[in-house]
RNA sequence: GGGCGAUUAGCUCAGUUGGUUAGAGCGCAUGCAUGACACGCAUGAGGUCACAGGUUCGAAUCCUGUAUCGCCCA
């Protein structure tokens, strides 16, 4: 059942039985698994950036799923092989980080005390209970993903994938275990990624602490003074460093200082990289342990690395020391607060410190628990992104240097364009710092890393267990791995098949043999890298002739990623590196970077800003097409842009009158195509050819506005192969510009069509002319189609009631611009009855006529003109309420007249004349043109332009100059008969 | 500190490689219950294209600098 054909559209209504539809008839918009067999240019492919299971849709999500909805749909219209596969992220630290915060608030209980099975269990319940809010809510925009294939990150097809990449690397050599100094993040007890940490001012102090020179000689100061914000981290001191060119200390070079409160001596090593000698005292703590750049000056010196740090924010025992006699000892106090005091204090006692000023600086905070971030050395797994010797092989036999080289020449080389270009740069520059990229985390949710240690004695018990479920060669056949880490001389196992630690740990137990599994998991980020390959099936696609296992050959590598900007180096960079890695081909050939939405002020949305607007709240008050039209709108090449917000009175509920735009422009569809429908009586919509015969008759406006149509279909679907056209232009959603489709079409549709065409037609349209209803009927149709990738759920609803309808806008044909509508003649033609339309019109509203009250008009054109004019009488007479008494060279301008002036062409109308009002109107227009004019005669005099212009450029002026002249000659003259008359 | 972007009508934004009189939506003003639509129709007003230099016959557009705002990286 259909609905009422209401005078106002109600999306509520129908959009909900509209998407109902799609998924009942399409299969949940299931794409074909190489059933078929299109060439590449006829399929498309898109995966969706997996949102978080925590998180509800937002903005960013909105626009992105609306770009990636239109570009879908437009494809699967246009007769491609279709995929957008959709999904969610297991998102590790966000969700264990809610997850433990919301156990902790209802019960009281950390994740200790649940245990890891527990915490486990848990989180996945909060999975099965929320993953799927963010995919319905994806559903109400509209979007029309491949849902049968949803996948989630930890899936077994997933992790499949997951264990298959971390093999191969590993045995690569490109996974490697280190000690390094990482982001911590004491109350989760993790490490944590650069970009989840965020920096906050902190006023804090800068305290210069004096350290006793040792051995002291003759001339020598009594102490060096180093200033630093952070105190306590001097227990960990293992040098100063100053700059080895400073006067004042050169000759300390190399000689000892005493740690305060260690009793450590620690040596004074010069360092140009670390030192400024102009800032603070010239003198510089080195605490490898305990920050990043005295790390990397403790590597240059093969300092010592004291770790003072326990994974919860504790000092521990190795900042025990004695000085001068006294025993100090901070262990168990939390590192950076109660450390730090004690510390003071205890100097403030010896009389060490300097100076204590305040300093504001910038502390690393994690985004998940809100707490600072501690520089942290401890044992962590690494994908080496740096060069290696011998580079890398890639999975299609191709060398690399590296893998991040391999990322960056893939985009360098073309074989992934960035959209807009200028976003290539920053990926270019973040992996050319080729930072080995740390893997682990010390969390429970995820991908746990698929190691296990075994006993180094037990070595040869090992061999013989693979061999038994493998067959001699399983070391040829690298079906697992048995190794020493550089580190520790840990010995383990590296397993490939899924669930065969199962079997060999029921084997371990059997012959008393250790096997422990790594404790830590993956970040997230190495399951998202790897998730255009295995939402596809990798590495088990192919394997077999079931289509499934053909989706990756068919569909990869895909056509469109829609991304934002700030994951483009996380995720999309990495993405590329494990695509050419694991497969040998990039994982899409473009991506897109759609632009951020800010709120009206230029600030971002935020939740603790309460300046977010909720999507699926417009959907319900403006329906989802209003949402998508005006997002698609907003869709530029900037990077921001802003949506003004405001409450809603009624719902207390933000939102914004940009969105009242779309609202409107879908309202209007409705009503055009509730006007066209009941006026029509035919049972089928007509064909191409019937309709380019009876355009071809006495009806200009019918040829007009399928021209009109025909450009529309060519800017927003290009040329898509057509004879005639444009070969291979490509059309402005393919172009990616959303923001120019958009207007493309309304233009069309609200002016070209329903401000121009319809009214023209009203006439025809009562008369019950048969041309006029096919004309209608088949435009309407066109439009519908045009508008569906943006507008669908209105479009889809109207398409329903058109005459002979059965299968599935979202099915049909997208349109295709054909050159016999192009009618340019009638184009140019309309555009001149438009500009005497609104010349009278004009008149009409300055003399405050009455609607109602039909004014003679009397037209003096030239003969050209005149021909014109007399071919639209009907036109111009209905839709400015007029007669037309007079066309032509001498038609004569009526007593009380007033005059407009449309180039040379002068429009009377008769019966309304106000002298004054007339005369201020045409002397604003003489002062125009005499502007005019004198601008274009400045050119033309101007030697160096004549000459040096191109010659088109130089006539085109001409021929504005002698149109502005003549336009000029008939102001004046109405000047001079206001005057005498 | 390095990079990127923005600055055009009251507001939010277009303006493709420099070339006729810089456009749209909203808002504003005036008129209108007209057999699709008041979420509408008609008409109109409104701009020194941030500022200062430069290149060019010609600059909103290219270059340099300044200011303000934003984002990314360190």
């Amino acid at each position: 059942m259909t609905e009422e054909f209401s005078s106002q559209y109600q999306p509520v209504e129908v959009e909900g039985r509209i998407y109902k539809k799609w998924q009942d008839q399409t299969g949940g918009f299931h794409a074909v698994a190489a059933s078929r067999d299109k060439p590449v240019d006829q399929r498309f492919s898109m995966v969706i950036p997996p949102p978080n299971v925590t998180g509800a849709l937002h903005l960013g999500h909105a626009i992105n799923a609306t770009i990636q909805d239109i570009l879908a749909r437009y494809h699967r219209m246009s007769g491609h092989d279709t995929l957008w596969m959709p999904g969610i992220d297991h998102a590790g630290i966000a969700t264990q980080a809610v997850v433990e915060k919301t156990i902790f608030e209802k019960e009281k209980r950390n994740r200790h005390d649940l245990g890891r099975d527990e915490l486990v269990k848990r989180i996945w319940e909060w999975k099965e209970k929320f993953g799927n809010r963010i995919l319905d809510q994806l559903k109400a925009v509209g979007a029309s993903c491949d849902w049968p294939r949803t996948r989630f990150t930890l899936d077994d097809i997933c992790a499949k994938a997951v264990r298959e990449a971390f093999f191969r690397l590993f045995r690569d050599g490109l996974i490697f275990r280190g000690l390094r100094l990482v982001n911590w993040d004491t109350h989760l007890q993790t490490a944590v990624a650069d970009d989840e940490i965020y920096h906050e001012k902190i006023h804090g102090q800068m305290t210069s602490i004096r350290y006793p020179i040792a051995e002291r000689r003759e001339g020598d100061p009594e102490y060096l003074v180093v200033a630093t914000t952070r105190p306590e981290t001097m227990l960990g001191d293992t040098a100063v460093a100053v700059h080895p060119d400073d006067p004042r200390y050169k000759h300390l070079i190399g000689r000892m200082v005493v740690v305060p409160l260690v009793g450590r001596q620690i040596p004074i090593i010069a360092d140009g990289l670390l030192v400024d000698p102009a800032f603070g005292t010239g003198v510089v703590k080195v605490t490898p342990a305990h920050d990043p750049n005295d790390y990397a000056t403790g590597q240059r010196h093969q300092l010592r690395q004291i770790n003072l740090l326990t994974p919860d924010g504790k000092t521990n025992s190795a900042g025990i020391g004695e000085f001068r006699g006294q025993k100090y000892n901070y262990e168990g106090l939390k590192f950076s607060t109660e450390t730090r005091k004690r510390v003071l204090a205890d100097l403030e006692a010896l009389n060490l410190i300097e100076e204590k000023k305040p300093h504001e600086h910038e502390v690393g905070h994690s985004d998940r628990s809100k707490t600072a971030i501690e520089p942290y050395l401890s044992e962590q797994w690494f994908v080496k992104m740096g060069d290696v010797d011998g580079g890398v092989t890639l999975a299609d036999g191709a060398r690399s240097s590296g893998l991040a080289q391999a990322a960056i020449d893939a985009v360098e080389s073309g074989h992934v364009k960035i959209v807009p270009e200028r976003y290539a740069q920053g990926y270019v520059d973040w992996l050319s710092q080729k930072r080995d990229w740390c893997i682990s985390r010390q969390l429970w949710w995820g991908h746990r890393i698929p190691v296990w240690d075994i006993n180094f004695d037990q070595k040869a018990q090992w061999e013989k267990l693979i061999e038994q479920r493998y067959g001699h060669k399983w070391k040829e056949d690298g079906l697992c791995l048995l190794t020493e880490l550089g580190l520790g001389g840990r010995y383990v196992l590296v397993l490939r098949e899924m669930g065969v630690e199962d079997w060999l740990r029921t084997r371990a137990g059997e012959n008393h043999l250790t096997f422990r599994e790594d404790p830590d998991v993956l970040d997230t980020w190495f399951s998202s890298a790897l998730w255009p390959l295995s939402t596809m099936g990798w590495p088990q696609a192919g394997t077999s002739d079931q289509p499934e296992d053909q989706l990756l050959s068919y569909y990869y590598p895909t056509s469109v990623l829609s991304t934002a900007r700030e994951i483009l180096t996380l995720w999309v960079a990495r993405m590329v590196m494990f695509g050419l890695y694991c497969q040998g081909e990039v994982p899409f050939k473009q991506v897109y970077i759609h632009a951020v939405i800010q709120d009206g002020n230029g600030k971002p949305m935020k939740k603790s800003l309460g300046n977010g607007v909720d999507p699926v709240d417009i959907v319900e008050s403006h329906g989802a097409d209003a949402l998508r039209f005006t997002l698609a709108s907003m869709a530029t090449e900037t990077q921001d842009i802003r949506l003004p917000v405001v409450k809603d009175k009624a719902s207390g509920k933000n939102t914004s009158p940009r969105f009242d735009a779309g609202r409107n422009f879908a309202n209007k569809i409705w009503n055009a195509s509730r006007f066209i429908l009941s006026n029509v009586d035919l049972n089928t919509v007509p064909a191409l050819d019937e309709i380019i015969q009876i355009s071809d008759g006495k009806y200009l406006e019918d040829r007009w506005i399928l021209s009109r149509l025909n450009d529309t279909v060519f800017a927003v679907g290009g040329a898509g192969g057509e004879a005639g056209c444009r070969d291979g232009q490509k059309g402005l959603i393919e172009m990616f510009r959303f923001s120019e489709v958009c207007s493309t079409l309304y233009s069309f549709f609200w002016n070209d069509l329903c401000d121009w065409y319809l009214e023209i037609a009203k006439a025809r349209i009562r008369q019950k002319d048969p041309r006029v209803q096919r004309i209608l009927l088949y435009v309407l149709r066109s439009s519908l189609a045009l508008l569906h990738p943006v507008m669908p759920f209105v479009t889809e609803a109207i398409w329903e009631k058109l005459p002979g309808a059965s299968e599935l806008l979202m099915l049909a044909p997208f349109p295709q611009a054909d050159p016999r509508l192009n009618y340019p003649e009638a184009e140019a033609k309309i555009q001149t009855l438009q500009q005497i339309t609104r010349a009278i019109r004009d008149i009409r509203n300055q003399y405050n006529v009455d609607i109602k009250r039909v004014l003679e008009t009397t037209i003096q054109a030239d003969t050209a003109d005149a021909a014109v004019i007399s071919g639209g009488v009907d036109i111009i007479e209905s839709l400015a309420n007029t007669r037309l008494v007079a066309i032509g060279p001498d038609a004569e301008k009526p007593l009380n007249a007033a005059t407009a002036v449309v180039g040379t062409t002068r429009v009377f109308v008769a019966g309304v004349i106000d002298r004054e009002a007339e005369r201020a109107r045409l002397e604003k227009r003489r002062q125009e043109l005499e502007k005019l004019i004198a601008s274009s005669n400045a050119k033309l005099n101007n030697e160096a332009f004549v000459s040096k212009a191109p010659p088109a450029v130089v006539q085109g002026l001409r021929d504005q100059l002698q149109r502005q002249e003549s336009e000029m000659s008939t102001v004046n003259t109405s000047l001079a008969e206001l005057s005498m008359a």
